[in-house]
DNA sequence: TCTGGGGTCCTAGGACCC
DNA sequence: TCTGGGGTCCTAGGACCC
């Protein structure tokens, strides 16, 4: 059997670490995102981090603390996010031919080949290279299997010492090493294994090693064996090199403020819809089944409703309106009058690539239809003019339901409009 | 006032068929 | 007394990930 080596590569807290390229006087100052709608915490920069902040607070919990600590809070921008993780990936697959895209901020590569001494080194250059090309910081694991790469990530990143980067194959020390990682920070191990763990005595990584095969599959599954294996240096998750295409698409928002009206729910779910059936076409794929649903504010003392309904579409389809027209008459069906709407939501499934999409005697396939033609077109325009310079109006006008992005930076990197500008000094 | 969004995989159980 | 059994497909729900 050949001995794999993999290296993860883990970008730094990675939005906070985004906005700071375009805001350089924000290093080493606490730094925060919000969650779609101005929601939640959902990335942090250290400094965020050592205030005592967790990840997920609703913000107007923690506002208070802003002023306070002179935290600087972002609305997330994922074209900026989306594209400054294209750099980064781009950057990493200059050095392995094998590379898994795993995450936004994450990817394996495949190491086999590095002579064992120079595996730290070879990281180290990893390291450097993408902070000097896209200004981002990363950490770098390297282990025999995924699960020890991502524990020699989560060790490079936690002790300076390592300069952010951490071999741990064949370590002496190993199962030392795997003593000090509580099981529910164990990448597959989420709160309820942990919880199930520490019950029956498994509370780090190095014990879990030696629990028996038959329990662990009874308890966590096939899928939780091979974590366990995996702990144990025996690879059992392989790298992941082709992009499969996608199983389902969903594409869902809280509103800014409550929705009451069906017409505008149809609005709300028009947009969404048309986004998710773009997200289709951008991979080359056609779906045949769509789902829409919707729901109240479960955080609120108030009357409560959600449902969901799904239908399918005869003919697999990538051709936006197709999906509109389901959507609007779904979500009819399932409208109940008198209650505040928090959200409303669209899944698409049954997907398949154009190219491998049943055919229909009666009906013309996508893929050689005039409908192809008018989607890529309007594709076309909104790529070069920017999303929703075509639109559809079944999506509204007014848009009153549309999300809140108090703290929104440009998009640095995706619009010419808002390329930032390098002053010259002028101070003579 | 204010609480995110988008994915995957596995399993158990029911429906249905022969 | 004693009510088969195996296969497939589908779905809901539960676990996980970022």
């Amino acid at each position: 059997m050949k001995k794999e080596i993999y290296a993860l590569v883990d970008c730094n807290n990675f939005y906070a670490s985004c906005e700071r390229v375009f805001r350089p006087n924000l290093a080493r100052k606490p730094v925060g995102i919000l969650s779609n709608n101005d929601g939640c915490i959902v990335a942090m920069s250290k400094e965020m981090k050592d205030l005592g902040i967790t990840r997920g607070v609703p913000y107007f919990q923690i506002k208070h603390l802003i002023k306070k600590h002179d935290i600087t809070i972002f609305s997330s921008n994922y074209s900026l996010y989306g594209d400054m993780s294209a750099r980064v990936m781009k950057t990493l697959a200059t050095f392995s031919p094998e590379i898994e895209i795993y995450s936004i901020d994450e990817a394996f590569l495949s190491l086999q080949g590095i002579e064992k001494e120079k595996l730290t080194e070879f990281g180290q250059n990893i390291r450097q290279t993408v902070q000097k090309w896209t200004g981002i910081p990363v950490s770098v694991g390297i282990g025999r299997t995924k699960t020890l790469a991502k524990i020699a990530a989560r060790i490079a990143k936690k002790y300076p010492g390592y300069r952010n980067v951490f071999d741990i194959t064949d370590h002496p020390k190993l199962d030392n090493i795997l003593e000090t990682i509580p099981v529910e920070k164990i990448w597959g191990v989420g709160f309820q294994y942990a919880k199930m763990l520490k019950k029956y005595g498994y509370n780090n990584a190095f014990e879990l090693t030696n629990a028996p095969d038959n329990w662990v599959k009874k308890r966590m599954t096939i899928v939780g064996l091979r974590t366990v294996k995996e702990l144990r240096g025996i690879s059992c998750l392989e790298l992941e090199t082709d992009m499969l295409s996608r199983k389902q698409i969903v594409s869902s928002r809280s509103f800014g403020q409550p929705v009451t009206k069906l017409e505008e729910l149809q609005e709300a779910a028009a947009s969404y819809c048309t986004r998710a059936v773009e997200k289709l076409r951008e991979q080359d794929l056609v779906a045949s089944q769509v789902m829409v649903y919707l729901t109240t504010n479960r955080f609120k003392n108030e009357p409560q409703y959600a449902n969901f309904i799904s239908a399918k579409i005869p003919v697999p389809s990538a051709y936006t309106p197709d999906f509109l027209v389901k959507v609007k008459e779904m979500l009819k069906s399932i409208y109940r009058s008198g209650y505040s709407y928090k959200k409303v939501g669209i899944m698409i499934s049954d997907i398949v690539h154009q190219k491998n999409a049943p055919l229909d005697f009666f009906a013309p396939c996508y893929l050689d239809d005039k409908r192809k033609i008018i989607m890529d077109k309007v594709d076309s325009v909104n790529r070069r003019w920017g999303s929703g310079t075509l639109r559809y109006a079944a999506s509204g006008m007014e848009q009153k339901w549309s999300m809140r992005r108090e703290f929104l930076t440009p998009r640095y990197t995706t619009c010419w409009q808002e390329l930032p500008l390098v002053k010259a000094e002028e101070n003579e």
